[in-house]
DNA sequence: TAAAAATACTCCATAGGTATTTTAT
DNA sequence: ATAAAATACCTATGGAGTATTTTTA
């Protein structure tokens, strides 16, 4: 598993589109596919339901788009707490200096 | 960010050692370096103090810690998930076919 | 028949290993 | 002097693009 499988998967999943989420991602329609396909295959179920006009969660999806939701989520999370932490203290190295 | 230098971080953090790591992850030293090396680089800050005897955290480290382990725990109570939910469905199918 | 996804293929980047050097106690 | 991490180097895998085919509504 991977964050940038669980980025496609989850822009798929918004989008219900592969071709839509390639371009919200700026990458092409095959990458999203090969992505999905490997999540699907490392998981051993379907996510995506790709018959139809729309792309729509399988059981098996619907499941783990509230994980792949909070990994992101979690992921944003803690690049934000570094990334705040670093200005707080370039910050007070700022005002020793000064 | 990637789960294979977030466990390399975890594993590094939790054996104290670089080399011990590698050995709990079947891997070598220097692909362990390489992974905390770039996941401090991605996150433009350093996670793991390597002067003195033991590998030990900096307050980033710290910070980044908890959020490394959340998404661990993440990721395996998704594919956790999965797993039931497919012996579940199997079964169903088995008893379907009894 | 038109759209969207899958497949085939090619190429390049990067991940990981081995060997070695550097560092620190 | 020793142990641990960093670095250099090389190779192979796989990730991503383009072009094309397949599918389905």
């Amino acid at each position: 598993m991977d964050f940038k499988q669980i980025e496609a998967f989850v822009t798929v999943v918004d989008y219900k589109s592969f071709s839509k989420a390639a371009d919200a991602c700026f990458l092409t329609q095959p990458t999203i596919s090969a992505r999905i396909s490997t999540l699907e295959k490392e998981l051993g179920v379907r996510l995506i339901d790709r018959n139809g006009r729309e792309a729509f969660l399988t059981d098996y999806g619907k499941v783990f788009y509230k994980y792949a939701a909070e990994m992101l989520d979690t992921r944003d999370r803690a690049t934000g707490s570094i990334q705040d932490l670093s200005k707080e203290i370039k910050g007070m190295v700022d005002i020793q200096i000064a």
